[in-house]
DNA sequence: TCCTTACGCTACGACCCGTAGCGTAACTGC
DNA sequence: GCAGTTACGCTACGGGTCGTAGCGTAAGGA
């Protein structure tokens, strides 16, 4: 993407765009099938009707490919507009409570942040792909919220990104560990639940 | 524990219990050395000094070892009363940041609830020797603040059980999901800004 | 002393890993 | 067209882990 960035002026065989989708199709599906720690290499080529050799052309190994297969996921979120601060929120906890309920999902995210825990390329690859296209979402809500007046502009931007940073973790950080850790749902009384306890707080501290 | 209940009436010869220390000091510091993925059953035996098939008679495999090898981590968190609630969250945020701060407990966390996802025993295994005993400081802050006169005791006793499991939720995800999703660290900044707009949060539902 | 269970050790088939080597396929520039 | 370059499929390989079986020995209880 930056290094050599080619694309353009480059001499050969092109890559099969044909087998980069039959290969990340394969990997989500095989994450449903055989969940993460059981999915292989060789299933995944297997599935995608293509050499293993071609999957390590294109991926340094499992992590990576995983990424990069449940990324795309991510990228449905949204935040459509739904008129307060309270829907946006309430809104955005369901959609990713509903991601999170898809196997391949569940299965992946965990594992993968798992082993970023030692592995600093695989975390910035998973910030790029996953962590800040979420983020994005915050960042958006708080926008449409001070438009509407709901919320404050606030004077200083590096206190304003740090809230926006611990707002964020406090959403997702909630959705994760209620469906992945406790194993309960997230239902429109949970999601209605948290949205009053988070908001009455941001009310709190624009107060006081 | 439950099915056979031996313990006391058993012949033959009895299992030894400085084998069990061995290998789960061995364990973890494998996950030091090694994380999650590259640990190997193999490897743990070796560093016990202890036969690979003594290690199978007593965990079905890696994820239930690493679970009992973890969890005796989470037995040191604590909860002395601080005075106030708003010390008493930080401290306990903290606290559980810095258990995550340690290697074998960062790779292993998120490596074990990955699995979880697919293995309903494990799920439960993870519950009673992790999660329950998080979740009763929760319960013990609660009880604190409600003696102090800081927060009401509750009538309907299903609705407080879904709050203290919604705060417990919040807590423990905003940690995790800052240390290791996000991953910044927790520091006495971060803490006190969830604190305030967490006890703002309950605050503003006590009122209206 | 018997009986029972735990331990250490060795060996094993099965599987996955990641790579090398080869011939072939596809596309670019001359 | 033709050479040059890169991608692909296929096969084969050494190295490693898995989980189990079989054996002789060690350590307690009746």
């Amino acid at each position: 993407m930056s290094a050599t960035d080619p694309k353009a002026t480059r001499t050969g065989r092109p890559r099969s765009t044909a087998a980069d989708a039959a290969i990340l199709d394969a990997t989500r599906e095989s994450l449903v099938d055989l969940g993460w720690s059981k999915l292989t290499m060789s299933d995944v080529a297997t599935r995608a009707g293509v050499a293993k050799t071609t999957l390590y052309r294109r991926w340094a190994g499992k992590n990576e490919l995983v990424v990069d297969a449940v990324a795309v996921l991510f990228d449905e979120l949204e935040l459509p507009d739904r008129g307060s601060l309270a829907a946006d929120v309430q809104g955005v906890v369901l959609q990713f409570a509903a991601l999170l309920e898809r196997p391949e999902a569940r299965t992946a995210l965990m594992a993968v942040v798992a082993e970023s825990t030692r592995d600093d390329s695989l975390r910035r690859r998973i910030r790029s792909a996953i962590v800040d296209r979420q983020k994005r979402l915050v960042l958006l809500g708080r926008e449409r919220a001070q438009a509407r007046g709901e919320l404050r502009y606030e004077d200083d931007a590096s206190a304003a990104a740090r809230n926006a940073d611990l707002i964020f973790d406090v959403i997702a950080g909630a959705v994760v560990h209620r469906t992945l850790v406790s194993a309960e749902p997230v239902d429109a009384e949970w999601a209605s639940g948290f949205t009053s306890l988070l908001l009455l707080g941001l009310a709190g501290a624009q107060a006081g």
